[in-house]
RNA sequence: GGUCCGUUCGUCUAGGGGUUAGGACGCAUCCCUUUCACGGAUGAAACACGGGUUCGAUUCCCGUACGGACUACCA
Protein backbone atom coordinates (compact mmCIF):
# COMPACT_ATOMS: atom_id res chain seq x y z
CA UNK A 1 0.00 0.00 0.00
CA UNK A 2 1.74 3.12 -1.33
CA UNK A 3 -0.92 5.24 -1.74
CA UNK A 4 -1.10 8.32 0.60
CA UNK A 5 -2.97 7.79 3.58
CA UNK A 6 -5.99 10.11 3.67
CA UNK A 7 -9.05 10.12 6.12
CA UNK A 8 -11.49 12.49 7.33
CA UNK A 9 -13.63 13.23 10.12
CA UNK A 10 -16.79 13.97 9.00
CA UNK A 11 -19.84 15.58 11.98
CA UNK A 12 -22.78 16.56 11.17
CA UNK A 13 -23.62 20.50 12.47
CA UNK A 14 -26.39 19.25 14.41
CA UNK A 15 -25.04 20.86 17.63
CA UNK A 16 -21.96 20.54 19.61
CA UNK A 17 -19.26 17.48 19.13
CA UNK A 18 -19.44 15.83 21.80
CA UNK A 19 -16.21 13.81 23.36
CA UNK A 20 -16.93 10.73 21.59
CA UNK A 21 -16.95 12.70 18.18
CA UNK A 22 -13.45 14.70 19.48
CA UNK A 23 -11.75 10.84 19.93
CA UNK A 24 -12.90 10.02 16.91
CA UNK A 25 -11.15 13.22 15.19
CA UNK A 26 -7.99 12.25 17.18
CA UNK A 27 -7.65 9.02 16.04
CA UNK A 28 -8.11 9.98 12.48
CA UNK A 29 -5.60 12.69 13.25
CA UNK A 30 -3.19 10.31 14.97
CA UNK A 31 -3.47 7.34 12.74
CA UNK A 32 -3.36 10.17 9.08
CA UNK A 33 -0.19 11.71 11.12
CA UNK A 34 1.34 8.50 12.33
CA UNK A 35 1.37 7.19 8.04
CA UNK A 36 2.80 10.66 6.74
CA UNK A 37 -1.25 11.53 5.28
CA UNK A 38 -3.82 14.01 5.35
CA UNK A 39 -6.58 14.30 8.07
CA UNK A 40 -9.57 15.56 6.48
CA UNK A 41 -12.83 17.21 7.80
CA UNK A 42 -16.05 17.34 6.14
CA UNK A 43 -19.12 18.91 7.01
CA UNK A 44 -22.26 16.07 6.51
CA UNK A 45 -25.06 18.68 6.42
CA UNK A 46 -27.58 16.68 4.18
CA UNK A 47 -29.96 17.08 6.60
CA UNK A 48 -31.53 20.85 6.33
CA UNK A 49 -34.12 19.97 9.05
CA UNK A 50 -31.27 19.41 11.79
CA UNK A 51 -28.70 22.54 11.36
CA UNK A 52 -28.22 24.60 13.93
CA UNK A 53 -26.43 28.01 13.57
CA UNK A 54 -22.88 27.97 15.27
CA UNK A 55 -21.99 24.15 15.51
CA UNK A 56 -19.66 23.93 13.00
CA UNK A 57 -17.62 26.57 14.23
CA UNK A 58 -17.99 25.30 17.20
CA UNK A 59 -16.54 22.25 15.48
CA UNK A 60 -13.52 24.77 14.23
CA UNK A 61 -12.67 25.98 17.50
CA UNK A 62 -12.72 22.70 19.13
CA UNK A 63 -9.80 21.15 17.16
CA UNK A 64 -8.43 24.11 16.80
CA UNK A 65 -8.19 24.04 20.54
CA UNK A 66 -7.10 20.41 20.34
CA UNK A 67 -4.16 21.07 18.17
CA UNK A 68 -5.86 18.59 15.34
CA UNK A 69 -6.35 21.04 13.17
CA UNK A 70 -7.42 19.56 9.85
CA UNK A 71 -5.22 19.10 6.53
CA UNK A 72 -7.86 20.02 4.31
CA UNK A 73 -11.40 21.47 5.86
CA UNK A 74 -14.28 24.06 4.64
CA UNK A 75 -11.73 26.62 6.27
CA UNK A 76 -8.30 25.82 4.60
CA UNK A 77 -10.04 23.69 1.59
CA UNK A 78 -7.51 21.55 -0.25
CA UNK A 79 -8.37 20.43 -4.07
CA UNK A 80 -11.00 18.06 -3.74
CA UNK A 81 -13.65 20.44 -2.15
CA UNK A 82 -15.85 21.70 -0.81
CA UNK A 83 -16.12 20.23 2.21
CA UNK A 84 -19.44 20.93 2.87
CA UNK A 85 -22.27 18.47 1.62
CA UNK A 86 -24.69 20.63 1.23
CA UNK A 87 -22.23 22.66 -1.18
CA UNK A 88 -21.81 19.70 -3.24
CA UNK A 89 -25.58 18.73 -3.67
CA UNK A 90 -25.52 19.20 -7.13
CA UNK A 91 -23.30 16.62 -7.91
CA UNK A 92 -25.16 13.82 -6.51
CA UNK A 93 -27.86 13.02 -8.24
CA UNK A 94 -25.56 12.00 -11.26
CA UNK A 95 -24.27 9.08 -8.98
CA UNK A 96 -27.88 8.45 -7.60
CA UNK A 97 -29.18 8.33 -11.34
CA UNK A 98 -26.36 6.01 -12.37
CA UNK A 99 -26.89 3.46 -10.04
CA UNK A 100 -30.70 3.23 -11.58
CA UNK A 101 -28.96 2.75 -14.83
CA UNK A 102 -26.64 -0.24 -13.85
CA UNK A 103 -30.04 -1.87 -11.94
CA UNK A 104 -28.72 -1.08 -8.19
CA UNK A 105 -31.32 1.74 -7.50
CA UNK A 106 -35.03 2.77 -8.16
CA UNK A 107 -37.33 5.67 -8.02
CA UNK A 108 -40.12 5.63 -5.08
CA UNK A 109 -43.04 7.33 -4.81
CA UNK A 110 -44.62 5.99 -1.88
CA UNK A 111 -45.61 8.63 0.52
CA UNK A 112 -45.45 9.10 4.00
CA UNK A 113 -48.75 7.33 4.85
CA UNK A 114 -47.84 4.20 2.15
CA UNK A 115 -44.84 3.68 3.77
CA UNK A 116 -46.79 3.60 7.48
CA UNK A 117 -49.46 1.66 6.20
CA UNK A 118 -46.87 -0.93 4.88
CA UNK A 119 -45.04 -0.99 7.85
CA UNK A 120 -48.21 -1.96 9.91
CA UNK A 121 -49.59 -3.75 7.63
CA UNK A 122 -46.44 -6.42 8.25
CA UNK A 123 -46.31 -6.13 11.79
CA UNK A 124 -50.08 -7.47 11.96
CA UNK A 125 -48.39 -10.14 9.46
CA UNK A 126 -46.11 -10.83 12.42
CA UNK A 127 -43.30 -9.86 10.18
CA UNK A 128 -40.55 -9.34 12.30
CA UNK A 129 -38.44 -6.75 10.30
CA UNK A 130 -40.93 -4.82 8.62
CA UNK A 131 -38.58 -2.65 6.12
CA UNK A 132 -38.43 -1.81 2.23
CA UNK A 133 -36.67 -4.58 0.94
CA UNK A 134 -36.76 -7.21 -2.09
CA UNK A 135 -39.60 -8.98 -1.14
CA UNK A 136 -42.06 -5.99 0.12
CA UNK A 137 -40.79 -2.72 -2.72
CA UNK A 138 -43.04 -5.26 -4.63
CA UNK A 139 -46.04 -4.05 -3.83
CA UNK A 140 -45.15 -0.71 -3.80
CA UNK A 141 -45.14 2.36 -5.83
CA UNK A 142 -41.83 2.31 -7.48
CA UNK A 143 -40.13 2.12 -10.47
CA UNK A 144 -39.39 -1.77 -10.58
CA UNK A 145 -43.47 -1.61 -10.16
CA UNK A 146 -45.09 0.81 -11.79
CA UNK A 147 -45.00 0.99 -15.76
CA UNK A 148 -42.55 2.62 -17.36
CA UNK A 149 -44.60 5.29 -19.08
CA UNK A 150 -46.31 5.59 -15.83
CA UNK A 151 -42.35 6.63 -13.86
CA UNK A 152 -42.00 9.12 -16.45
CA UNK A 153 -45.27 10.52 -16.33
CA UNK A 154 -44.53 10.84 -12.63
CA UNK A 155 -41.35 12.61 -13.05
CA UNK A 156 -42.03 14.73 -15.25
CA UNK A 157 -45.15 15.83 -13.44
CA UNK A 158 -42.44 17.32 -10.36
CA UNK A 159 -44.53 14.48 -8.30
CA UNK A 160 -42.16 13.93 -5.01
CA UNK A 161 -39.46 10.83 -5.24
CA UNK A 162 -36.64 9.61 -3.71
CA UNK A 163 -33.87 6.88 -4.91
CA UNK A 164 -33.61 3.64 -3.26
CA UNK A 165 -30.59 1.32 -3.77
CA UNK A 166 -31.69 -2.35 -4.68
CA UNK A 167 -30.51 -4.87 -2.00
CA UNK A 168 -29.99 -7.94 -3.81
CA UNK A 169 -31.78 -11.00 -2.58
CA UNK A 170 -29.20 -13.53 -1.44
CA UNK A 171 -25.93 -12.51 -1.16
CA UNK A 172 -23.28 -12.60 1.85
CA UNK A 173 -21.63 -9.04 2.28
CA UNK A 174 -18.74 -9.60 3.87
CA UNK A 175 -16.47 -6.48 5.04
CA UNK A 176 -12.95 -7.11 6.88
CA UNK A 177 -13.19 -4.39 9.40
CA UNK A 178 -9.79 -3.48 10.72
CA UNK A 179 -10.58 -3.67 14.66
CA UNK A 180 -13.45 -6.75 14.52
CA UNK A 181 -12.62 -8.52 11.40
CA UNK A 182 -14.64 -10.30 8.94
CA UNK A 183 -17.91 -9.45 9.57
CA UNK A 184 -20.61 -11.08 7.66
CA UNK A 185 -24.52 -9.66 6.78
CA UNK A 186 -26.76 -11.25 4.63
CA UNK A 187 -28.06 -8.71 2.34
CA UNK A 188 -31.95 -10.02 2.91
CA UNK A 189 -31.65 -8.23 6.19
CA UNK A 190 -30.74 -5.04 4.80
CA UNK A 191 -33.49 -2.54 3.58
CA UNK A 192 -33.68 -0.93 0.22
CA UNK A 193 -32.20 2.78 1.93
CA UNK A 194 -33.39 5.73 0.54
CA UNK A 195 -30.33 7.83 -1.39
CA UNK A 196 -31.42 10.76 -2.49
CA UNK A 197 -34.81 12.01 -0.58
CA UNK A 198 -37.37 14.34 -1.93
CA UNK A 199 -35.82 17.65 -1.29
CA UNK A 200 -32.88 17.02 -3.59
CA UNK A 201 -30.46 15.92 -0.85
CA UNK A 202 -28.62 12.90 -0.69
CA UNK A 203 -28.45 10.84 2.49
CA UNK A 204 -25.66 9.83 4.45
CA UNK A 205 -24.83 6.31 2.49
CA UNK A 206 -24.87 7.76 -0.79
CA UNK A 207 -23.19 11.26 0.41
CA UNK A 208 -20.59 9.33 2.38
CA UNK A 209 -19.54 6.89 -0.27
CA UNK A 210 -19.78 9.10 -3.30
CA UNK A 211 -17.12 11.64 -0.86
CA UNK A 212 -14.79 9.59 -0.09
CA UNK A 213 -14.13 8.13 -3.07
CA UNK A 214 -14.24 11.38 -4.71
CA UNK A 215 -11.98 12.64 -1.33
CA UNK A 216 -9.70 9.56 -1.88
CA UNK A 217 -10.40 8.57 1.66
CA UNK A 218 -7.96 5.50 2.42
CA UNK A 219 -9.65 4.28 5.56
CA UNK A 220 -13.03 5.27 7.02
CA UNK A 221 -12.29 5.34 11.12
CA UNK A 222 -15.65 5.70 12.62
CA UNK A 223 -18.07 5.24 15.71
CA UNK A 224 -19.67 1.67 16.05
CA UNK A 225 -22.61 2.56 15.22
CA UNK A 226 -22.13 2.77 11.83
CA UNK A 227 -20.83 -0.86 11.61
CA UNK A 228 -24.61 -2.18 10.68
CA UNK A 229 -24.88 0.12 7.85
CA UNK A 230 -21.10 -0.65 7.07
CA UNK A 231 -22.05 -3.49 4.66
CA UNK A 232 -24.62 -1.28 2.60
CA UNK A 233 -21.57 0.76 1.87
CA UNK A 234 -19.80 -1.92 0.50
CA UNK A 235 -22.45 -2.94 -1.34
CA UNK A 236 -22.38 0.53 -2.84
CA UNK A 237 -19.18 0.43 -3.52
CA UNK A 238 -19.53 -2.58 -5.27
CA UNK A 239 -22.17 -1.38 -7.75
CA UNK A 240 -20.31 1.82 -8.59
CA UNK A 241 -17.28 -0.42 -9.55
CA UNK A 242 -14.93 1.25 -6.85
CA UNK A 243 -14.33 -2.11 -5.37
CA UNK A 244 -10.80 -2.01 -6.21
CA UNK A 245 -10.60 1.67 -4.08
CA UNK A 246 -12.72 1.20 -1.16
CA UNK A 247 -11.51 2.44 2.11
CA UNK A 248 -10.67 -0.18 4.88
CA UNK A 249 -12.81 -0.13 8.06
CA UNK A 250 -12.33 0.25 11.43
CA UNK A 251 -15.16 0.65 13.58
CA UNK A 252 -14.55 2.69 17.25
CA UNK A 253 -15.95 1.05 20.40
CA UNK A 254 -18.03 3.44 21.77
CA UNK A 255 -18.01 5.91 24.61
CA UNK A 256 -19.83 4.69 27.58
CA UNK A 257 -21.85 6.73 30.81
CA UNK A 258 -20.06 5.83 34.03
CA UNK A 259 -22.44 3.64 34.70
CA UNK A 260 -21.64 1.24 31.68
CA UNK A 261 -25.77 2.01 30.66
CA UNK A 262 -25.80 3.28 26.80
CA UNK A 263 -23.21 5.25 24.96
CA UNK A 264 -22.60 8.75 26.05
CA UNK A 265 -24.76 11.14 24.24
CA UNK A 266 -25.03 15.17 23.81
CA UNK A 267 -28.20 14.93 26.34
CA UNK A 268 -26.44 13.65 29.13
CA UNK A 269 -24.81 17.08 29.16
CA UNK A 270 -23.48 18.01 33.10
CA UNK A 271 -25.85 15.82 34.62
CA UNK A 272 -23.31 13.61 35.08
CA UNK A 273 -21.54 15.96 36.85
CA UNK A 274 -18.95 16.27 34.39
CA UNK A 275 -18.52 17.60 30.78
CA UNK A 276 -19.78 15.92 27.50
CA UNK A 277 -18.48 18.99 25.57
CA UNK A 278 -14.92 19.91 24.52
CA UNK A 279 -15.45 23.32 25.18
CA UNK A 280 -18.40 25.42 25.95
CA UNK A 281 -21.76 24.98 24.00
CA UNK A 282 -24.10 28.18 24.45
CA UNK A 283 -27.72 27.03 22.67
CA UNK A 284 -29.03 29.82 21.43
CA UNK A 285 -32.50 29.17 21.87
CA UNK A 286 -32.62 28.18 25.15
CA UNK A 287 -29.47 30.34 26.35
CA UNK A 288 -28.43 27.95 28.32
CA UNK A 289 -24.80 26.82 28.50
CA UNK A 290 -23.35 23.41 28.60
CA UNK A 291 -20.00 22.97 29.91
CA UNK A 292 -17.21 22.04 27.97
CA UNK A 293 -13.73 20.60 29.24
CA UNK A 294 -11.56 23.81 28.34
CA UNK A 295 -13.67 26.11 30.68
CA UNK A 296 -13.05 23.71 33.33
CA UNK A 297 -9.56 23.78 33.39
CA UNK A 298 -8.66 20.94 31.19
CA UNK A 299 -5.46 21.32 30.09
CA UNK A 300 -5.71 20.34 25.90
CA UNK A 301 -2.94 18.01 25.90
CA UNK A 302 -4.02 16.63 29.11
CA UNK A 303 -7.22 16.26 27.82
CA UNK A 304 -5.51 14.73 24.27
CA UNK A 305 -3.70 12.31 26.42
CA UNK A 306 -7.15 11.49 28.49
CA UNK A 307 -9.01 10.57 25.35
CA UNK A 308 -6.65 8.83 23.20
CA UNK A 309 -6.36 6.10 26.12
CA UNK A 310 -10.49 5.77 26.26
CA UNK A 311 -9.96 2.66 24.19
CA UNK A 312 -6.49 2.87 22.87
CA UNK A 313 -3.33 1.93 24.62
CA UNK A 314 0.31 1.65 23.31
CA UNK A 315 0.77 -1.95 24.97
CA UNK A 316 3.28 -1.36 27.47
CA UNK A 317 3.27 0.63 30.83
CA UNK A 318 3.33 4.50 29.87
CA UNK A 319 0.55 6.70 29.98
CA UNK A 320 1.92 10.17 29.59
CA UNK A 321 2.26 10.73 25.76
CA UNK A 322 2.70 14.24 24.42
CA UNK A 323 0.59 14.56 21.14
CA UNK A 324 3.41 13.63 19.43
CA UNK A 325 4.35 10.86 21.36
CA UNK A 326 0.62 9.92 20.90
CA UNK A 327 1.15 10.13 16.82
CA UNK A 328 4.81 7.72 16.86
CA UNK A 329 2.54 4.92 19.18
CA UNK A 330 -0.53 5.26 17.51
CA UNK A 331 -1.66 1.95 15.59
CA UNK A 332 -5.12 0.87 14.55
CA UNK A 333 -4.71 -2.79 15.92
CA UNK A 334 -3.69 -1.31 19.50
CA UNK A 335 -6.93 -0.11 19.06
CA UNK A 336 -9.77 -2.18 21.67
CA UNK A 337 -13.31 -3.66 21.00
CA UNK A 338 -15.17 -3.33 23.75
CA UNK A 339 -17.58 0.34 24.73
CA UNK A 340 -15.21 2.14 26.94
CA UNK A 341 -16.95 4.06 30.32
CA UNK A 342 -15.84 7.38 30.70
CA UNK A 343 -14.37 8.04 33.88
CA UNK A 344 -13.56 11.57 34.93
CA UNK A 345 -11.57 10.85 37.80
CA UNK A 346 -8.60 9.59 35.13
CA UNK A 347 -9.51 12.60 33.24
CA UNK A 348 -8.00 14.79 36.61
CA UNK A 349 -5.37 13.07 37.05
CA UNK A 350 -3.98 13.39 33.41
CA UNK A 351 -4.59 17.31 34.19
CA UNK A 352 -2.87 17.00 37.71
CA UNK A 353 0.16 15.02 35.64
CA UNK A 354 0.26 17.94 32.91
CA UNK A 355 -0.19 20.57 35.29
CA UNK A 356 2.82 19.55 37.27
CA UNK A 357 5.29 20.02 34.45
CA UNK A 358 4.21 23.51 33.12
CA UNK A 359 6.43 26.04 33.87
CA UNK A 360 5.76 28.53 36.67
CA UNK A 361 6.57 31.17 33.74
CA UNK A 362 3.32 29.57 31.92
CA UNK A 363 0.83 29.01 35.22
CA UNK A 364 1.43 32.53 36.56
CA UNK A 365 -0.65 34.25 33.69
CA UNK A 366 -3.60 31.98 35.04
CA UNK A 367 -2.94 33.42 38.66
CA UNK A 368 -2.43 36.81 37.58
CA UNK A 369 -5.95 36.50 35.84
CA UNK A 370 -7.86 34.92 38.52
CA UNK A 371 -6.12 37.12 41.14
CA UNK A 372 -7.74 39.97 38.90
CA UNK A 373 -10.91 39.09 38.91
CA UNK A 374 -10.63 39.35 42.75
CA UNK A 375 -8.98 42.72 42.22
CA UNK A 376 -5.66 42.09 43.24
CA UNK A 377 -2.79 42.80 41.63
CA UNK A 378 -0.16 40.52 41.18
CA UNK A 379 3.13 40.69 39.24
CA UNK A 380 5.17 38.20 37.27
CA UNK A 381 7.55 37.03 40.13
CA UNK A 382 4.74 36.73 42.36
CA UNK A 383 2.62 34.46 40.57
CA UNK A 384 5.15 32.40 39.88
CA UNK A 385 6.50 32.05 43.27
CA UNK A 386 3.23 31.01 44.13
CA UNK A 387 2.64 28.70 40.70
CA UNK A 388 5.80 26.95 42.53
CA UNK A 389 4.29 26.72 45.57
CA UNK A 390 0.60 25.35 44.51
CA UNK A 391 0.79 23.48 41.00
CA UNK A 392 1.98 20.45 42.73
CA UNK A 393 -1.78 20.30 44.79
CA UNK A 394 -3.84 21.54 42.34
CA UNK A 395 -6.18 19.67 39.67
CA UNK A 396 -6.72 22.75 37.76
CA UNK A 397 -4.85 25.73 36.76
CA UNK A 398 -7.66 28.10 38.67
CA UNK A 399 -7.34 26.16 41.86
CA UNK A 400 -4.14 27.81 42.52
CA UNK A 401 -5.12 30.56 43.23
CA UNK A 402 -8.34 30.01 44.07
CA UNK A 403 -7.21 27.57 46.71
CA UNK A 404 -4.40 29.70 47.93
CA UNK A 405 -5.81 33.26 48.01
CA UNK A 406 -4.48 33.54 51.40
CA UNK A 407 -1.34 34.11 49.99
CA UNK A 408 -2.00 37.32 48.78
CA UNK A 409 -5.14 38.03 51.04
CA UNK A 410 -4.56 38.72 54.60
CA UNK A 411 -6.89 36.51 56.53
CA UNK A 412 -10.00 38.67 57.77
CA UNK A 413 -10.74 35.53 59.96
CA UNK A 414 -9.45 32.44 61.11
CA UNK A 415 -10.53 28.32 61.11
CA UNK A 416 -12.09 27.77 63.95
CA UNK A 417 -12.14 24.39 64.42
CA UNK A 418 -8.08 24.79 64.25
CA UNK A 419 -8.09 28.02 66.33
CA UNK A 420 -10.15 25.76 69.45
CA UNK A 421 -7.08 23.57 68.99
CA UNK A 422 -4.18 24.70 67.84
CA UNK A 423 -4.40 28.53 69.56
CA UNK A 424 -2.91 28.27 73.01
CA UNK A 425 -0.41 30.34 75.06
CA UNK A 426 2.64 28.69 74.32
CA UNK A 427 1.41 30.02 70.48
CA UNK A 428 0.81 33.18 71.57
CA UNK A 429 4.20 33.80 73.27
CA UNK A 430 6.52 32.27 70.30
CA UNK A 431 4.21 34.74 67.51
CA UNK A 432 4.68 37.60 70.05
CA UNK A 433 8.45 37.01 69.98
CA UNK A 434 8.11 36.10 66.74
CA UNK A 435 6.46 39.29 65.52
CA UNK A 436 8.89 41.46 67.30
CA UNK A 437 12.13 39.99 66.12
CA UNK A 438 10.23 40.36 62.57
CA UNK A 439 9.48 44.05 62.75
CA UNK A 440 13.63 44.74 64.05
CA UNK A 441 14.57 42.51 60.94
CA UNK A 442 15.60 44.64 58.11
CA UNK A 443 17.76 42.00 56.31
CA UNK A 444 16.44 39.97 53.09
CA UNK A 445 14.00 37.56 53.95
CA UNK A 446 13.68 34.09 52.49
CA UNK A 447 12.01 30.91 53.57
CA UNK A 448 15.12 30.03 55.73
CA UNK A 449 15.75 33.03 57.38
CA UNK A 450 12.03 32.79 58.39
CA UNK A 451 12.88 29.47 59.61
CA UNK A 452 15.61 30.31 61.46
CA UNK A 453 13.43 33.35 63.21
CA UNK A 454 10.55 31.77 63.86
CA UNK A 455 13.09 28.92 65.52
CA UNK A 456 14.84 30.98 68.08
CA UNK A 457 11.35 32.44 68.35
CA UNK A 458 9.93 28.64 70.00
CA UNK A 459 13.41 28.64 71.95
CA UNK A 460 13.51 31.50 73.54
CA UNK A 461 10.52 30.08 75.11
CA UNK A 462 11.47 26.46 75.66
CA UNK A 463 9.44 25.84 73.30
CA UNK A 464 9.09 22.99 70.61
CA UNK A 465 8.49 24.18 67.09
CA UNK A 466 6.48 21.67 65.77
CA UNK A 467 3.56 22.32 68.71
CA UNK A 468 2.69 25.84 67.68
CA UNK A 469 3.38 25.37 64.08
CA UNK A 470 -0.59 25.07 63.26
CA UNK A 471 -1.14 27.99 64.97
CA UNK A 472 1.47 30.64 63.43
CA UNK A 473 0.04 28.83 60.25
CA UNK A 474 -3.40 29.52 61.22
CA UNK A 475 -2.29 32.99 62.13
CA UNK A 476 -0.90 34.42 58.86
CA UNK A 477 -3.30 32.22 56.29
CA UNK A 478 -6.28 31.75 58.69
CA UNK A 479 -6.72 27.84 57.26
CA UNK A 480 -4.79 24.81 59.15
CA UNK A 481 -3.41 23.16 55.72
CA UNK A 482 -1.62 24.74 53.04
CA UNK A 483 1.56 24.78 51.04
CA UNK A 484 4.92 25.34 52.97
CA UNK A 485 4.73 28.09 55.53
CA UNK A 486 7.90 29.43 55.11
CA UNK A 487 7.92 29.65 51.78
CA UNK A 488 4.86 31.55 51.66
CA UNK A 489 6.22 33.50 54.10
CA UNK A 490 9.23 34.37 51.94
CA UNK A 491 6.70 35.46 49.33
CA UNK A 492 4.71 37.83 52.05
CA UNK A 493 7.87 39.44 52.93
CA UNK A 494 8.82 40.45 56.61
CA UNK A 495 6.33 43.45 56.97
CA UNK A 496 3.33 41.81 55.58
CA UNK A 497 4.38 38.63 57.82
CA UNK A 498 4.28 40.33 60.80
CA UNK A 499 1.09 42.50 59.82
CA UNK A 500 -0.48 39.51 60.04
CA UNK A 501 0.72 37.77 62.88
CA UNK A 502 0.03 41.05 64.91
CA UNK A 503 -3.34 41.21 63.82
CA UNK A 504 -4.22 37.42 64.42
CA UNK A 505 -3.19 38.17 68.43
CA UNK A 506 -5.21 40.79 68.19
CA UNK A 507 -7.94 38.94 67.16
CA UNK A 508 -7.83 35.70 68.62
CA UNK A 509 -8.63 34.68 72.23
CA UNK A 510 -7.42 31.67 73.96
CA UNK A 511 -10.00 29.30 75.31
CA UNK A 512 -10.34 26.67 77.52
C1' G B 1 -38.43 -8.79 18.29
C1' G B 2 -34.55 -9.01 14.28
C1' U B 3 -29.36 -8.08 12.59
C1' C B 4 -24.58 -7.01 14.13
C1' C B 5 -20.79 -6.07 17.94
C1' G B 6 -18.85 -6.96 22.64
C1' U B 7 -17.58 -9.32 27.94
C1' U B 8 -9.92 -9.65 32.43
C1' C B 9 -9.83 -5.98 39.39
C1' G B 10 -15.17 -0.63 40.89
C1' U B 11 -12.95 1.97 36.16
C1' C B 12 -9.16 2.15 31.88
C1' U B 13 -6.40 -1.90 30.39
C1' A B 14 -1.74 -5.64 29.48
C1' G B 15 -1.39 -10.65 28.64
C1' G B 16 -2.51 -15.13 26.24
C1' G B 17 -3.04 -22.81 26.15
C1' G B 18 0.99 -24.20 31.67
C1' U B 19 1.87 -16.78 34.74
C1' U B 20 2.25 -15.65 42.16
C1' A B 21 -2.89 -12.98 35.77
C1' G B 22 0.98 -7.26 35.12
C1' G B 23 0.21 -1.77 35.09
C1' A B 24 -2.72 2.83 35.82
C1' C B 25 -6.93 5.60 38.19
C1' G B 26 -9.72 5.34 42.55
C1' C B 27 -9.67 3.22 47.62
C1' A B 28 -6.96 1.67 52.33
C1' U B 29 -2.51 1.48 55.37
C1' C B 30 2.43 2.98 56.27
C1' C B 31 6.81 6.20 55.37
C1' C B 32 8.41 11.26 54.41
C1' U B 33 6.75 15.94 56.72
C1' U B 34 5.44 21.98 60.80
C1' U B 35 -0.21 21.06 58.25
C1' C B 36 -2.64 19.63 53.73
C1' A B 37 -0.89 17.86 49.43
C1' C B 38 3.31 15.78 46.30
C1' G B 39 6.41 11.67 46.39
C1' G B 40 7.67 6.58 47.99
C1' A B 41 6.11 1.72 49.80
C1' U B 42 2.48 -1.85 50.80
C1' G B 43 -2.47 -3.86 50.48
C1' A B 44 -7.61 -5.18 49.14
C1' A B 45 -9.55 -5.98 44.19
C1' A B 46 -10.62 -9.37 37.94
C1' C B 47 -10.43 -13.69 33.62
C1' A B 48 -19.56 -13.59 33.21
C1' C B 49 -21.51 -18.79 33.13
C1' G B 50 -21.98 -23.82 30.90
C1' G B 51 -20.20 -27.24 27.56
C1' G B 52 -16.48 -28.94 24.31
C1' U B 53 -11.03 -29.32 22.13
C1' U B 54 -6.61 -30.49 25.06
C1' C B 55 -2.23 -33.74 29.37
C1' G B 56 -3.74 -28.69 30.65
C1' A B 57 -8.00 -23.39 29.31
C1' U B 58 -8.69 -17.08 31.56
C1' U B 59 -6.60 -17.74 26.53
C1' C B 60 -9.27 -21.73 20.96
C1' C B 61 -14.57 -23.44 19.47
C1' C B 62 -19.91 -23.68 20.51
C1' G B 63 -23.84 -22.28 23.42
C1' U B 64 -26.20 -19.32 27.48
C1' A B 65 -26.47 -14.94 30.16
C1' C B 66 -25.58 -9.96 30.33
C1' G B 67 -24.35 -5.30 27.96
C1' G B 68 -24.28 -2.24 23.64
C1' A B 69 -25.23 -0.42 18.65
C1' C B 70 -28.48 -0.42 14.65
C1' U B 71 -33.38 -1.26 12.99
C1' A B 72 -35.99 6.96 9.52
C1' C B 73 -36.72 10.56 3.14
C1' C B 74 -31.09 11.52 11.01
C1' A B 75 -26.32 11.31 10.75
Amino acid sequence: MNKEVRVRFAPSPTGPLHIGGVRTALYNYLFAKKNGGKFLLRIEDTDQTRFVPGAEEYIKESLDWLGITPDESPWNPGSVGPYRQSERKADYMQYALDLIEKGHAYYAFDTAEELEAMRERLTAARVVTPQYNSITRTQMKNSLTLPEEEVKARLESGEPYVIRVKVPRKEEVRLNDLIRGWVMVHSSTLDDKVLMKSDGMPTYHLANIVDDHLMGITHVIRGEEWLPSAPLHVLLYRFFGWEDTMPEFAHLPLLLKPDGNGKLSKRDGDKLGFPVFPINWKNKETGETAAGFREQGYLPDAFLNFLAFLGWNPGDDREIFSKEELVEAFSIDRIGKSGTRFDIAKAKWFNEQYLRTESNAALAAFIIEDAKADGIALDQAKAEAIASLTKERCTFPADMWNDNKFIAIAPASFDEQVASKKWNEEAVKVLLNYATSLEGYSGNFDASTAKTMLESSAEAEGIKLGKVMQAVRLAVTGAGAGPDLMEIFAILGVTEVAKRIRYALATLTVVG
